[in-house]
DNA sequence: CGGCGTATTGAACCAGGTCAACGTGCGTGG
DNA sequence: CCACGCACGTTGACCTGGTTCAATACGCCG
């Protein structure tokens, strides 16, 4: 079934904590957040939807409210890289609205999830009456472009541990400590942890086994099998530090 | 010695299409230019001197207005990665004054310079009083972010050959055209192009060696010895497509 | 002209990719 | 509710591009 728009019901009504977990609109009074609110596009997408493809003319600026999206590019040959995972409160898919207008990337959903949205038009209209929005915009785009300098950095200098492991504790900064360990906020396979962190899935299996083996972390059980619940994030820190257990 | 500020002698008198080559300027009417230049710190820089270093506290927009810049980043085993080469007309070290306030990688110029400047309070004026500059600073940032994803996505999918090619291509796309072929803006060690392409020095000479004896490019005279001239971009194009020559 | 930073080139090694084959748990449909 | 099928995961054996180590040559600057 394709996902269909609907304004929330009632503007009030929707969970204000939400907007207030955006950074995008972070500083705003309640007025302009609730403007902000009024003019937004929320729908619920099933797990496995494509939100857009690289190519395709960008439209939207998106955010997630619930759920997790993919993003990544896939190269001539069709290789896959997954440039970062979406999880609830980030926004994504904004930067070609001000650059070419082309989404540079594809984006699909990876759990059942609630998408906001607004339309270019209407961004640039909330940006012109809340300059503060822009200012915003910057500080979103600018911690991402050191992020990606960051995952460049260990890509071109670090081994394939290393980069494995500093990928599961960026994610395990957005997942949900618990006593039982920090369990990631959305499903994640071999195959896209072998694509965020440069590698095949093969040597992401290999090397995942050998973790959960001496109990850095846990997969599968007992939620779905994609599901990772890291226990030992120190260890997995060290082996980011120097790569050498 | 130590590098000098000051301002221009007079702020009409100095070049007004350099200011008007910086694209955070860009639609901006002469009378806001006016007050850009009034505010900004223009001084030059012999070659191989740091502007500023990874860590330290980030205190200003900077931009170039001739020579080159060279942004890298150091990891903690002290292995280097080129992040970008600043040419004339091109912003630089200015995301950190919206994110952690720390400047994450290292500026050093590969040539004499003239950098302009601007403090954080100077620019957040500006913004303030032209909200335009924070939209063309989305749109630089922006297209920075997804450059530097271009360059993820090849290093985890390409070979050595391909990254090459394609870092001597987008140098070459600011350097300047000739009968005799494309000369870079500025000059690039082995080691600079190794630290740009994710490779070692060795590979570097090795392939350079090879294309030069193809004819696709030829290094050395009659400059000096790290000045590029490419002859066949056609081929090196051909080569970051597929490569396979 | 002497010395040093840069470049070239050869040889050996190895991390990780590739190819291949086999498990296994999840979801679906009967 | 159970059984089947398939997508996902695991594991082994082999291969190779590119790094590493090492040694020599070049060219610029003082």
């Amino acid at each position: 079934m394709p996902p269909t728009d609907a304004r929330p019901a009632s503007n009030t009504a929707w969970p204000p904590q939400s907007l207030a977990g955006l950074e995008l609109f972070r500083g705003l009074e309640p007025a302009a957040l609730a403007e902000v609110m009024a003019a937004a596009l929320v729908r619920a997408v099933p797990r496995h939807t494509p939100l857009f493809h690289q190519g395709d003319p960008a439209q939207h600026c998106h955010a997630l409210l619930s759920g997790g999206v993919r993003v990544s590019q896939t190269n001539a040959a069709g290789a896959q890289v997954a440039l970062r995972f979406i999880g609830a409160g980030e926004m994504f898919g904004t930067v070609p609205l001000f650059t070419d207008r082309l989404y540079p990337a594809d984006a699909e959903t990876v759990a059942d999830s609630v998408e906001i949205r607004w339309t270019e038009a209407t961004l640039r209209q909330l940006i012109t009456r809340h300059p503060a929005i822009a200012l915003n915009l910057v500080t979103v785009i600018g911690r991402r472009l050191m992020e990606v300098q960051d995952r460049l950095r260990e890509v071109t200098t670090g081994r394939v541990e290393q980069r494995l492991a500093r990928a599961l504790l960026r994610l395990a900064a957005r997942g949900t400590a618990s006593a039982a360990g920090t369990a990631l906020a959305f499903p994640l396979t071999r195959k896209d942890l072998a694509e965020l962190s440069g590698t095949t899935l093969h040597t992401a299996s290999r090397t995942l086994a050998a973790w959960e083996k001496r109990g850095w972390l846990s997969s599968g059980r007992p939620n779905g099998r994609a599901r990772i619940t890291l226990h030992d994030q120190a260890a997995l820190a060290a082996m980011a530090e120097d790569g050498r257990e």
